[in-house]
DNA sequence: TAGAGTGTGTACTATATAGTATACACTTCA
DNA sequence: TGAAGTGTATACTATATAGTACACACTCTA
């Protein structure tokens, strides 16, 4: 049971319902790996790809790159950079929204987006 | 130049020049590595040591665990599970915050800690 | 002046990461 | 009925990570 390789194979399962071109195969070759590493992906058989890897798997399925990075126990590298840049902000911010609920998180990112920070 | 070599260096040494028990044997034997890892640490000769190892010189030296981690190029793990609990809300956050000011970054942290959020 | 303590050079290693390459059995369809 | 396409099993690999183990030359100091 593999958290990331079920959802591509879901994901990839239902794009094929409809569009012949979301083989296995097929997809392997536009993000350009092996169809045999694509296949142990998605059943878990291996470790999820590198971050590379799942940018262009999360493109070609359409799917939000944050998520898929998450599903596979990543964080995307632009974010570890910003919160390398200035770490206590960020870990106390962090830290500070751990428990918070995500409507209220949502409403902060709003705010933020919108207001005269 | 590694900044994070050069960091322990001078903090260790700093140490030092009033207490015996911050040379790089002693400090190696309390962190748990041999005293020749702990110098080519120290000299960037080989990259920065595991998160755990991070924390722990850390807390020998007193400094501050994020700042030190950053240095290393890492993330500390607590603050990427709470990221990926909540990928799509932390990306938009971080990505929102990226290039705004300390200080106004400073009064968020503050709001939301002591605010009704 | 011997012994304890200092930093460091050299050689080696176990484990994880992120895949490749090839071959196989099965299905579809022209 | 044979060619093309499908998913997968098996075996292998290059590179990075995160160190260990040991020996060496130097410096204090009792």
């Amino acid at each position: 049971m593999s958290a990331f390789g079920d959802f591509v194979r879901e994901a990839r399962e239902a794009l094929r319902q409809t569009e012949a071109r979301f083989s296995v195969r097929q997809v392997a070759a536009r993000i350009g790996v092996q169809p045999s590493y694509l296949s142990k992906v998605e059943r878990g058989d291996v470790g999820p790809p590198s971050e590379a890897t799942i940018l262009r798997l999360a493109e070609d399925l359409s799917e939000d790159p944050d998520v898929m990075l998450a599903l596979a126990g990543k964080v995307s590298s632009d974010l570890l950079e910003t919160i390398r840049k200035r770490p206590r902000l960020f870990a106390d911010l962090i830290r500070e929204l751990r428990d918070m609920p995500d409507r209220a998180m949502l409403r902060l990112v709003r705010e933020v987006r919108d207001g005269d920070w």
